[in-house]
RNA sequence: GGUCCCAUCGUCUAGUGGUUAGGACACCGGCCUUUCACGUCGGUAACAGGGGUUCAAGUCCCCUUGGGAUCACCA
């Protein structure tokens, strides 16, 4: 048993990015190789901020990505009284002051320095204040030291260093008594016995702070690995404008849980030259060192072909349950019409999302489909009804609809006409799904069966009747 | 602007001083074929630039350039 603790921490402002899951994914991934612990907390002590919905919605995309917390989820707001512990201990052993200090003159005083071209810093005017006008609304700042250096070693950036007078005395607990993000992460990380954090590369600035602070509270620093941002196809932060953002969006996109953890694993880190993993492969062959160091652009295309992938190495029987709802989402019960798992069967190589696959299913449960006109029209040479009539007849006198027979069935035809596959085929498939695109037509017969393929052909029959008389018309 | 991070095909990446710089997505072409796909075979395509170190640099060092992050009583 590994002593190695993992956490994610969200804050719960809105659904779960892209960005967010693969970070999460990447803790998950380390607890379970190592055997430790994966820890959900929910940073929310911005109380504004916060809402239920956007909890909601972190667990919900989280489950579906199969990302199971072993601990939590913690809630912060529910920790308000630790922190404030923490803050007076601070205050008693003075590495921690308060400031009275107005946001107004802070203000003032950032805008001078820029003015100035200095560095905004706080100017620890209330460093050395004797009086204490609790009376008055003050903040708690973190007494930083102003000289010597802070460095870590990331796990994935390697060292990296900062020179202390670059810090300045960060708040630690708002006027309003509330504690502040930089310093709960640390009392939680540090109380919780967080032994690594995985985070987005974006807190990187924030971490000589928080070492500061893990000193001055007397805990071990953990370990630190920041992982790459992910970037839109412009380089710029991904966003809305690149496409869905959220990983509850690429489920209703249809997409398979299988196939986002595979891409976004496989972006910023990778094993060789290996594509394809299985969550068992990811749990043995993860590492957090070779998870790359530079940022990487969200790839839809390259998500897509995974996509695929998995939608054909899936059994059949479960995809055929995921695919249901995005069934009913176009108004089909596939109660009504053939077997929904031997129609998945005949779309698993031709859809790469469950939203194709649904498109392309349409036909088998929709028998008043309009046909392709532009397509049937090469087909019309005067016999078309005929050849339709010679299956319908044919093939309501086959023992067995199965695939075998139906393509004896159609070999006869063809060679008794004298006509090549595609003479017979071709339109056989329009008059029996509408168009040209369409699951071999043997494969489509089979499924749909005998009843329904040769009621399909009689109404083609009627149709393609009129389309000859109007051509003959035409002609006249 | 300060600080910090980053830099191999369009994209994700392999590469840990000696390689015809490999794979994957995408793209293009051939094959397969009852359509569309799948599949399969092949092709185009990269070490940002400049200095060092070294017998030898994509790999180590420095600079430049370019991209990104961060500088809140947000997280």
């Amino acid at each position: 048993m590994s002593g190695v603790r993992l956490r994610f921490a969200p804050s719960p402002t809105g659904y779960l990015h892209v960005g967010g899951a693969r970070t999460a994914l990447f803790n998950w991934l380390l607890a379970r190789k190592e055997k430790g612990k994966f820890i959900l907390r929910i940073e929310d002590t911005d109380l504004a901020r916060s809402t239920q919905e956007s909890v909601d919605a972190i667990l919900e995309g989280m489950c579906w990505l199969g990302l199971e917390w072993d601990e939590g989820p913690i809630y912060q707001s529910d920790r308000f009284p630790i922190y404030r512990e923490f803050v007076e201990k601070l205050l008693l052993e003075k590495k921690a002051y308060k400031c009275f200090c107005t946001p107004e003159e802070l203000d003032a005083k950032r805008e001078k320095a820029i003015q100035e071209k200095k560095k905004p810093q706080y100017d620890r005017t209330c460093l050395e204040r004797q009086t204490d006008d609790s009376d008055r609304p003050f903040v708690v700042r973190f007494n930083s030291p102003e000289s010597g250096t802070t460095a870590f070693d990331d796990l994935i950036k390697g060292r990296i260093s900062f020179n202390n007078e670059e810090l300045d005395d960060l708040i630690i607990q708002r006027s309003d008594g509330t504690p502040t993000y930089n310093f709960v992460v640390v009392v939680d990380d540090a109380t919780m016995g967080i032994s690594t954090v995985i985070r987005g590369d974006d807190h990187i600035n924030n971490t000589p702070r928080q070492i500061l602070l893990y000193e001055a509270l007397g805990y071990p620093v953990p370990l630190f690995a920041h992982v790459p941002m992910i970037l839109g196809a412009d380089k710029s932060r991904l966003s809305k404008r690149h496409g869905a953002t959220s990983v509850i969006a690429y489920k209703e996109m249809g997409f398979l849980p299988e196939a986002m953890v595979n891409y976004l694993v496989r972006l910023g880190w990778s094993y060789g030259d290996q594509e394809i993993f299985t969550k068992e492969e990811l749990i043995e062959r993860f590492s957090i060192g070779s998870v790359g160091r530079s940022a990487g652009i969200f790839n839809p295309d390259k998500l897509s072909w995974l996509n695929a992938h998995y939608i054909k190495e899936y059994e059949p029987v479960r995809l055929a349950e995921l695919l249901v709802p995005f069934m009913k989402k176009k108004g089909i019960d596939v109660a009504n019409g053939p077997d929904i798992v031997k129609v998945v069967k005949t779309l698993q190589d031709r859809a790469r999302t469950l939203v194709e696959m649904a498109d392309g299913a349409e036909f088998y449960y929709k028998a008043g489909f309009s046909y392709d006109e532009k397509s049937l029209q090469k087909f019309l040479n005067g016999t078309l009804a005929s050849i339709f009539e010679e299956i319908a007849e044919k093939f309501s006198l086959v023992a067995k609809a199965d695939h075998e027979s139906i393509d004896t069935l159609f070999k006869n035809i063809c060679s008794g006409r004298g006509l090549k596959m595609k003479d017979v085929a071709l339109p056989a498939r329009i008059a029996l799904t509408g168009g040209t695109a369409a699951p071999g037509l043997f494969d489509v017969i089979e499924v749909l069966g005998k009843e329904e393929t040769v009621s399909r052909l009689q109404r083609a029959i009627e149709f393609v009747k009129i389309l000859e008389q109007k051509k003959i018309d035409d002609n006249e």
